[in-house]
RNA sequence: UCCUCAGUAGCUCAAUGGUAGAGCAUUCGGCUGUUAACCGAAGGGUUGUAGGUUCGAGUCCUACCUGAGGAG
């Protein structure tokens, strides 16, 4: 069972600090993780990701290393740790998320997920039990049972359906779970879209599997943010105080707080490293769109109260030139930049709880998100 | 000096005599458990110049200008 130790707790919110104890050592609580769906969060290298960043664990996906290069491969290789040389935590999503973004692509059954490959078009059908045993053969600390994420919106009719099945699959994927003699650890997920009565439904049977820790998922597909929080809140205040609590597929920046602030511990999202690749810089003073004219003979760095290699060692200038010119070394010092914003944004998060100063953190954030706003509105 | 070919958006090029377009570039958006170094929108034109034929010319005719190649 995966030990997680909560250090503090916040008295206003109920937010906690904490740490989370895996195979491949301690994650320290709220934690953001970095998504590396192929085997490579793209654009840097673990080096950085251990001495520059200091991530403490990263994703991996089902879906992708099945088909390339195959869970077997990799199980040869000494597992996914040792084929990317990654020696911290890694938490493998299950496909559950292709099927909302493939959805073109795969049939869902009563079974599980017939998935025609986007690479060759070859059919492979995922079952709750099929995807344990490949997270089993990648070697992850937490695996995540097969779920179907749903698009928004959905009837009502649509999501209860989808929830009861996602609700049967988290039971079979458990119970082939506890077969495993295994240290790692299994979280399942909370469905049941933009339906409060659904999302409580959900929890309150997965809380019955008594599993090392909860995944709310399905958020974060098109529905307006006020929405996503009121999920999170309606499903979190229901599943157990003593184990972790994982948002998938967020956020913003300033959302990432109020997650936090609802009873999240963990938190995952594509927006650092994809956006950074396309050229959208997040700072402590809002966005950085690099390509942007004004930047053009810019000398100061994306952010100055950064401390990445990033911003210690290259202009706004130079990286605008970088992106335009079409270089790769852009995507890493870009990257390099968002991910070490994100893990501050929680580790400032983290420290504010275990000072019991979060209200004001969440007070500052508001603020300054009211001003960008009123910053806004006149452009557009 | 003559011959041939070519001049269309910033660039490279499309367009039976019938509403001048594309890619790239530029400017601005978007991106949320990665099918994404991706996707989208906008701006941008006296079709080298001057005439002519035609209901209608980027397209056909004449002259000139510019460039490339060839001949001498």
């Amino acid at each position: 069972m995966l030990r997680f130790e909560i250090q503090a707790v916040c008295p206003t919110t109920g937010a906690r600090a904490g740490i989370l104890h895996t195979p491949h050592g301690d994650v320290e609580t709220p934690v953001f993780m970095p998504v590396g769906t192929q085997a490579t969060v793209k654009g840097i290298l673990p080096r950085d990701l251990v001495n520059d960043l200091d991530a403490k664990i990263i994703l991996g996906n089902t879906y992708h290393l099945f088909l390339r290069p195959g869970h077997e491969t990799i199980r040869k290789l000494g597992g996914l740790h040792q084929f990317m040389n990654w020696p911290r935590a890694i938490l493998t999503d299950s496909g559950g998320f292709q099927v909302f973004s493939l959805n073109s692509l795969r049939k869902i059954t009563e079974e599980g997920v017939l998935f025609r490959s986007h690479l060759n078009g070859d059919a492979h059908m995922f079952t709750p039990e099929s995807t344990i045993d490949v997270q089993m053969a990648l070697g992850s600390d937490i695996m995540m049972v097969l779920d179907e994420c749903l698009e928004y919106p959905a009837s009502h009719e649509a999501a209860r359906v989808s929830t009861v099945r996602t609700i049967r699959w988290a039971r079979q994927a458990y119970a082939h779970f506890r077969k495993q003699r295994t240290e790692n650890a299994c979280f399942p997920i909370v469905q049941g879209s933009m339906y409060a009565d659904l999302r409580r439904h959900c929890a309150e049977k997965l809380i019955d599997l008594d599993a090392d820790g909860y995944a709310i998922g399905g958020l974060s597909v098109g529905e307006p943010r006020a929405l996503s929080l009121e999920m999170v809140e309606t499903a979190a205040e229901l599943l157990p105080k003593d184990r972790p609590r994982y948002v998938m597929g967020v956020g913003m920046p300033d959302e990432l707080p109020q997650y936090v602030a609802r009873g999240i511990d963990m938190m995952d999202c594509v927006l650092p490293s994809r956006n950074a690749r396309n050229g959208y810089l997040f700072t402590s003073d809002g966005r950085v769109v690099i390509k942007q004219t004004q930047y053009k003979e810019d000398p100061r760095p994306v952010d100055a109260s950064c401390p990445c290699y990033t911003c210690r060692n290259f202009s706004r200038a130079y990286l605008r030139h970088l992106f335009l010119a079409g270089e790769i070394t852009f995507s890493t010092l870009a990257t390099l930049h968002n991910l070490q914003r994100y893990l501050d944004i929680m580790r400032e998060i983290r420290q504010a709880i275990l000072l019991g100063k979060l209200p004001e953190l969440l007070e500052a954030v508001s603020l300054h998100v009211q001003e960008d706003q009123h910053i806004k509105k006149p452009r557009s």
